[in-house]
DNA sequence: GCCAACGTTGGC
DNA sequence: GCCAACGTTGGC
């Protein structure tokens, strides 16, 4: 299974809300590279769900519960539906990544305009272990 | 097909 | 509020 990061600001859509809806279409992603990453997800990947903005930390992990579907009127765009897995112990901020060097190759961090990016499985369990506080 | 201008995202 | 990094648009 792959894993993803997927950015939200949260004042426009936060982890709370996605608890509270307890699924969502992950829409509106008008960038072709993101794109991209949209329609290799598979359903039962894992993402980790990024507040941007005023939070810029990893708050929660969600899961892909099903397929790809067009996202707008001429199906140029997909939107993919997401669930709520759990919150992490610890939001792990954007400093505390930037500050492991052994996440400096993620995309998160090289392209930092990019809203949803792969994860390398040594990245995830990384940020996890952050999480869990060592 | 190149590139300057402009718009957007997101960190600081 | 500013700016860097990108992406897109449009003139040539």
């Amino acid at each position: 299974m792959a894993k993803w990061l997927m950015k939200s600001e949260p004042h426009v859509y936060s982890w709370d809300d996605l608890v509270r809806d307890g699924e969502t279409d992950w829409d509106g992603v008008r960038n072709n590279a993101a794109r991209l990453h949209l329609r290799a997800m598979r359903e039962g990947d894992e993402a980790f769900f990024y507040h941007s903005n005023a939070d810029k930390a990893v708050v929660g992990i969600m899961r892909i519960a099903g397929a790809q579907k067009p996202d707008g009127p001429d199906g140029a765009w997909v939107k993919v539906p997401v669930q709520p897995v759990r919150k992490l112990p610890r939001p792990v901020t954007l400093a505390e990544i930037k500050a492991e060097p052994k996440l400096a190759a993620m995309e998160l961090v090289r392209q930092s305009r990019l809203s949803v990016s792969p994860v390398r499985e040594e990245e995830w369990a990384l940020i996890l272990e952050m999480s869990a506080g060592a």
